[in-house]
DNA sequence: ACTTGTGAAGTCTTTCACAGCC
DNA sequence: GGCTGTGAAAGACTTCACAAGT
């Protein structure tokens, strides 16, 4: 792994699954929600509904934190928000850092759903000298040469890069030595960091493509009759004859120079 | 064998894991670079390394592919290429449409990795009057109001949301309505959908609160250097007062009226 | 000698279904 | 009547380890 993995193996500490983990975000967000509706108390049955979960995986995920629930009655809102916010480790205020300040590094900053939960950009970094000083969603712009000091100054744990990919190891290893030990990356590229470190990815271009899969599998369907294929841009050829065994769109064989 | 039947895995992706289906773009991304270096063959190991994954697992998902490799060699990049660009249906063009030209909208509409590979953004939407005709990355804006036949005279299928919160359903509907049936949705929703649609979500404060539940867990590891409590799982303790039984940390506050 | 491809084993996640409590 | 919490079963995914091929 690659990715610097936090992997944490058999002795089972208190350990909430990561996949339960990955969704307690949603959970809060829909309690949040009934919350500001000032709803009391809601079932698993529609507490699930509104996250887009199914009901018994919601059982099971909070059954991981504790009896938070009252059966015959169902889940107390307020006091179910204060409990996954306090697991989620967002009762405390979280300094991001964002480097890299082209489109998307501003989108972010001017996100709303940042600052809206525990999170606060205490700074904007990039390596253009042209935008020192800047403001961006109010937060002026420093530069990349004092990543360093402004990373130890306020605290920051969690950094997020919106780099250009080529950029983005070096960032990253500046972050990490600095001191942040969680990064969001934005970058079409794998990180490697120490352990201990953690990275999640986020990539607009991988998520296109997953969608392009099934969508092809959508149109093939349709028309499972006829239309073997539209050929496409020069196929690769492969070579002599051999053991060619695709599960069904085998291709002219050609092999490359 | 097993004892059950088949039953669709959700996702009908006839044969391909979805686990595997969302590894393929990243190895596709390995694989062009090393084809950019012209390096004409390479190894699960070495791909592997260059994906973040393990080489175990990549040749496990490959064998779902078929059999693209050679024994005792590796496998011949070129071909590599190909075949996983075929399978996630690269070597057509999909025209997106980006609706909700904000921050975001405009930072995805100038993300060159759209266009690198089979994307074309066609279109891009707003319900902002004052937008209309006002070119991002070098494509006017249209409203709103015409979404339905730019879908359609564009042919696109494939849909990305950028809207607020608020607008984010209404948009999908009318999306889904105008033939879309794979939606990528940055807004902080749940969307429902009809059958046959897809919906993948990025959702960045997600992805930040889970980070920051890692975070928290590292800094109480440090500290407290005996474990976190007496019992880590659930005993029987519940007497006492109350029914509570939250694994450790006990309400403070925030408790509903 | 070297590397792929894959059954089998192991681990993680979801779902079922019902006991227990309101 | 209601609903939660949870063992147990089912399923999906990963990893192991080695036979088979070059």
């Amino acid at each position: 792994m690659a990715t610097g993995r936090n992997h944490r193996p058999a002795t089972r500490s208190r350990g909430i699954p990561e996949a339960t983990v990955a969704r307690l975000p949603l959970y809060l967000r829909a309690l949040t929600a009934l919350s500001e509706r000032s709803v009391p108390t809601v079932s698993s049955e529609e507490l699930a509904a509104a996250a887009g979960v199914n009901s018994a995986k919601l059982r099971k995920d909070f059954s991981y934190l504790g009896s938070y629930g009252t059966r015959g009655v169902g889940y107390d809102v307020e006091y179910l928000v204060y409990q996954i916010s306090r697991e989620l480790g967002l009762t405390q205020d979280w300094p991001v850092a964002i480097v890299g300040i082209g489109n998307l590094g501003a989108a972010l900053a001017n996100y709303g759903g940042f600052a809206s939960r525990g999170f606060r950009v205490a700074a904007l970094i990039d390596a253009d000298p042209a935008m020192a000083g800047t403001p961006v969603a109010g937060i002026p712009v420093q530069h990349a040469d004092d990543l360093d000091r402004i990373i130890s100054e306020n605290g920051v744990s969690i950094g997020v890069i919106t780099t250009p990919p080529g950029a983005a190891q070096q960032v990253c290893d500046r972050l990490v030595a600095a001191g942040v030990t969680s990064i969001l990356n934005f970058a079409p590229t794998v990180l490697s960091v120490p352990d201990g470190v953690d990275v999640r990815k986020v990539d607009l271009s991988i998520e296109l493509q997953i969608l392009a899969f099934h969508e092809q599998r959508k149109a093939g369907e349709e028309a499972a009759s006829a239309d073997s294929g539209p050929d496409p841009a020069a196929p690769p050829v492969r070579a002599a004859t051999s053991s060619r065994k695709g599960p069904d769109g085998d291709m002219p064989a050609v092999m490359p120079a």
